[in-house]
DNA sequence: GGCGCTGCTATACGCCCTTATAAGAAGAGC
DNA sequence: GCTCTTCTTATAAGGGCGTATAGCAGCGCC
């Protein structure tokens, strides 16, 4: 039997390559959708062989779920940045979460579509239910304080701050959704003020 | 070779079977999530072999698209129906389309973990794409109407009652994947509180 | 500059999947 | 009651996937 000469490679760190295999699993969940989730996509994608995933992973599971927690962080910073830069007053603060969830960076078709993907595994992996309740826990209670800090700052009333947050977030959420399957539907610009006009509502006392 | 006795069926209309097919193939996506949609997995959930759905479908992937179909026509109806049976205004008709939103018909983990599912694949399909948009336009229209109406009969105004109705389907659409990827987070009543306060702000102008 | 640790490659095994094809039987129509 | 259509079964061919394992080699360390 010939043998093959052994391909030349690098030494990483552990952290180094997880977050390479995270990225590279993203890249080809964008590239083609669930399809893409599979050991052999992605170890070509990062350009190492397939062992080398059960070996800093033990199961491909555990490689999506920490690309999704990659991914999540991600979008959690940059709407948590964009809040930091904002003027600190408590209607800057939101207008800018508003904003920075329309923005290039994530409201993008190909971004928005691995995040679906993500949605249906979900309900059938213990470890991506685990790191979504994570993720979507501090994405509400995010939420939960704009609003809280906006009716105290304006004093108008919300009779349940967190479950506005909820049906606030469900909304991003649905709009993303809806944009990424039908691009046409609507604008960045048409999903801002849409958001907008639901603070209006908070203010004139809808929720109270 | 011993050969296999061959098993007894019965024929059916070819409408019966594809109706059948698709029904296995939902089940088999709320048991299983993505990994349900397969050839094999449907073919023995509807007891039959797997050519069948060769026979009746070509390929798997318009199986699946006409498994979406049957569902959202399911979703489709069930909330129409609703609508229907309300009093005749406005209001009622409103509130009936919401209250529907969130009965157990429709809000419920397993069928909504189905719907899920879909959307993952709607991206890299285009037969669930097309199948996709066409129930999109439905709904969204539908709830243009709804909005209209009332604005209408009760003498308030919104700037546009399309990009409202998109915010109004993506908020249920957001909603229903929020509460089926955490179930405690909020309860049905919640959610129709949730809408009808959504309505409010509408009443009071937020979206003039 | 040699040694050892372990990150990494290469390869194999077994499972499940999709699609294609040939043949048999159910039931309609005459 | 026979024939003909076509629905349905059975089976094969070929590919991708996940996981396991043996051993090579990069790189830090003495």
């Amino acid at each position: 039997m010939i043998q093959k000469p052994r391909a030349s490679y690098r030494r990483e760190t552990a952290e180094d390559r997880r977050r390479q295999l995270g990225e590279a699993a993203l890249r080809c969940i964008q590239r083609n959708g669930h399809a893409g989730v599979s050991v052999r996509q992605i170890a070509a994608e990062a350009g190492v062989t397939q062992g080398l995933i059960t070996h800093h992973f033990g199961e491909v599971n555990e490689l999506v779920a920490y690309a999704f927690e990659l991914m999540a962080a991600d979008i959690q910073s940059g709407i948590a940045a964009a809040i930091a830069e904002a003027d600190d007053t408590p209607a800057a603060r939101m207008d800018a979460c508003i904003e920075a969830s329309f923005s290039p960076d994530i409201f993008d078709q190909s971004t928005l579509g691995v995040w679906i993907v993500f949605w249906g595994l979900v309900l059938h992996s213990p470890k991506m239910s685990a790191a979504q309740q994570r993720d979507n826990g501090l994405y509400v209670s995010r939420m939960e304080k704009l609003i809280s800090d906006l009716a105290e700052a304006e004093g108008f009333r919300v009779a349940s701050p967190r479950l506005a947050a909820i049906q606030f977030a469900a909304m991003f959420d649905g709009l993303w959704l809806n944009w990424c399957l039908n691009p046409t539907s609507f604008s960045p610009e048409d999903g801002i003020a849409l958001c907008r006009n639901w603070v209006e509502g908070l203010r004139r006392g809808a929720y109270a």
